[in-house]
DNA sequence: ACTTGTTTTAAACAAATGATTAAAATTTTA
DNA sequence: TAAAATTTTAATCATTTGTTTAAAACAAGT
């Protein structure tokens, strides 16, 4: 029953909704039952649906760039510290927003250009005081892009393919905790092993 | 004008229309424009959207599952020659159809059940040669489930996150694809750096 | 050519959905 | 407290979308 800032509440439902079940299948309906406001309300605080979206897809991208570029340029930090630190940060959002992953790629492919814009790619990696280590050590340019990737592959894939994994594995909901943590654990020494780091 | 049958020139529409935009985004009069067909033919020949779907995300899982099956279940090959065909086989299937790895996934989590019931995941790794292999080598069962996990996410991740990898990488389409081409050629050295196989 | 069964078409339907509106309720201002 | 501004509500609209229908076109057998 309480009644605090209906805009805010649609913003979180939004997110809610749209991140579990992408951004077609959402139903302006369901976003207002999910926050307990009237539908009509949607259209007041947010012009439509659609920049409601944007509003919370820009979020989600300035927040994920953010993360990276605060821990890939911070001077103080070895490479060793950098990967530890990537890896932990994003476990932590991903355990606790499972759908994200999967709904920023599905909604990147769907509509590369409002991506683009808002991500800025130009100094997340390339350019930045993670790069300028990695190079000192000897990597390529290419070396690096393929570390980058290989990192987010092992920390993204569990939470995309959740379903698919416990299956193949085996393993009920805890077991599948315990595999994530394992991974969490495991997955910078993997990539140290990958490129003798 | 060619009028060879509208059911299969349905179906591959589909299969088209639906990898590229989901389930829920994907519109009937997509699909029959698509296949250059009048509209009502796609509730003729198939019951509904909904069965349309099953059909064709039937056929995907059941190939994914017989790709792997075949090769983890060859007992004329050694470890490395299996992550290498592995490799190699979900690589030819992913550059000719991109959208494939999201599709699954997306679609997946949406709808747990159908999906589980189609893959009966209960031989694909577990007692499947390939883990008789590894297990002989010393490797526990979760060492086992972690191989094929990171193996999966390193070969599906470049074609999932492809929007993003190309703007923090700075590349373009041939970049990209000159990427891809390294990272098939690299992934089956990274697992055996990573397990000591 | 006629009948029968099959395939295709154009039109229409019913339900769902994003959006709007006008009035009611509530809060703020003066 | 009265007026004005803001927020909320219920009802409605216009469009989209999956599906159906009835007739037309076509094919095959006799």
């Amino acid at each position: 029953m309480s009644n605090s800032f209906a805009e805010q509440k649609i913003k979180d439902a939004a997110r809610k909704v749209f991140q579990a079940k992408g951004y077609d299948a959402a139903r302006t309906r369901d976003i207002a039952e999910e926050a307990g406001v009237n539908l009509a309300l949607i259209n007041y605080y947010y012009r439509s649906k659609e920049s409601l979206f944007e509003e919370i897809m820009g979020d989600s991208i300035l927040s994920f760039r953010n993360t990276i570029i605060g821990i890939t340029n911070d001077s103080n930090t070895s490479v060793r510290e950098k990967i530890e630190t990537l890896t932990n940060n994003y476990f932590s959002i991903f355990m606790q927003e499972p759908d994200l992953p999967i709904f920023i790629f599905l909604e990147t492919q769907k509509n590369p250009d409002f991506i683009l814009q808002k991500l800025n790619p130009s100094n997340i990696i390339k350019n930045s005081f993670f790069d300028k280590q990695l190079k000192d050590l000897g990597k390529t340019s290419q070396d690096v892009d393929q570390i980058f990737i290989n990192l987010m592959s092992l920390i993204v894939f569990p939470f995309i393919g959740n379903v698919i994994i416990k299956n193949v594995c085996k393993v009920d909901y805890d077991g599948y905790v315990a595999l994530l943590n394992h991974r969490k654990k495991e997955i910078p020494n993997w990539i140290y092993a990958m490129f003798n780091l």
